[in-house]
DNA sequence: CGTATCGGATACATCGATGTATCGAAACGC
DNA sequence: GCGTTTCGATACATCGATGTATCCGATACG
């Protein structure tokens, strides 16, 4: 590790660093970050120690640098299509099924990052200074995902009583993925956490909205003795 | 390890077999799983690594050992806990809510289980025959919080359309229950987890009563225990 | 009580991973 | 092209964890 003075960046070294990243992905989602050993990731890549250490000051510092590249391409995916969301305006379900899909499309498509991603979590859990950096990067998701539904809920589809904010709603959606991320890591059944997903956020967002007009603002719910 | 026939488990066998467990949990939720050593679980529990070889093969023995000794335990206070609140029979809302303030109670309770909880659902992510395992000790819970909530169904609280079947109302409560757990993981607010989640299974099961006509069924998502 | 068995401690051999120091070669500036 | 800088390979020293073999004290049983 050269004194980090500014380096320049030479095209070999930006080359060696993305194959080590890429290997590193691919160890810790066989292996879990915990059981992954320097040396494994250097094998895959192609490359001996030295260049390891030239790059990385060790095994953690690599982690977090590969959690940082991928989360933000995540990122950077789901906001174009959330985006592509936008432009399609139809009617209330189409919009929000298709809201739903884009997102599922990109979030669930690697259960590979899904074991590196949690496993990152875990990290983040026992050391305060990451988990605030893994807070700022969900805030970042929570913000555009609420962004998205306010606009869906000013235009035609009013958000539940119980969830009325889009911060609420935003934040119950992020709760349902992580939820049925952790059901996909035990089955691995990508295409049924993609329809369980959708079939939860359609049946948490379109809860009682147009009926019920006199008390439907309460916030917590003690009506409806005669609902059926 | 002496040869598996039938070792007669004297008393001091079993008290240092349950110190290390006990010594494990704690060494496992402060460094994690993958950075825990034999000789730092030995060290707490107050003994050397010959107690240790005496009654565990390898570090993953004892960890399986440990989550089903502790899952267990959750999963009978879980039992007692939705079986009391059967006892209070009362308006409908207030059971839902006592319902979810009973399992919150028992689920949310220590963050160092969710800790070891979660890195063994990692290490069951990567291990079928663990993964099975899991998917049934998961299956039995669910089990337990559907008959619960088919009993208050039928009673006085109808589920909501699009989870009209006991099964998969349930299984939406279990993934709510484990995406607030990521929550609770990164930000360490037992209170607020316990608070949100409430609302959050409020908000689900209490969703539109009033059929939204169109696509309210959709294809089920493969009831629990869905091998692979 | 005495004795045989069991459980845990001690000592040892080994292995794998880490980090550093050094060297040759490739890439860059001119 | 040519010297200079930078990158990655190689070799080495070290450390920590593992597993096993052995021994001694404790415990159960007659």
């Amino acid at each position: 590790m050269p004194p980090t003075g500014q380096v320049r960046v030479t095209r070999r070294r930006a080359e060696t660093r993305a194959r080590l990243l890429e290997a590193a992905f691919e160890v810790f989602a066989a292996e879990g970050f915990g059981h992954s050993t320097i040396e494994a990731v250097c094998d895959r890549a192609g490359y001996t120690r030295g260049a390891f250490y030239s790059n990385f000051k060790d095994l953690d510092e690599l982690f977090f640098a590969l959690y940082d590249d991928r989360s933000a391409v995540i990122a950077g995916q789901l906001g174009e299509a959330l985006a592509a969301t936008g432009a399609v305006a139809e009617a209330a379900d189409a919009t929000l099924a298709e809201l739903t899909a884009r997102v599922t499309g990109v979030l669930l498509l690697d259960r590979d990052w899904l074991l590196v991603k949690t496993e990152f979590l875990l990290h983040a859990a026992r050391r305060p200074d990451v988990a605030r950096a893994l807070a700022d990067h969900r805030a970042v998701l929570h913000g555009a995902v609420a962004q998205r539904l306010s606009e869906l809920a000013s235009r035609n589809r009013p958000l539940p009583p119980a969830l009325a904010d889009a911060d609420s709603a935003a934040h119950a959606v992020i709760a349902l993925y992580d939820g049925v991320t952790v059901q996909l890591l035990l089955d691995g059944d990508v295409d049924a956490a993609r329809a369980w997903l959708g079939r939860l956020i359609t049946a948490l967002l379109s809860s009682a909205d147009t009926a019920t007009p006199t008390e439907a603002t309460t916030p917590h719910p003690e009506e409806s003795t005669h609902g059926r």
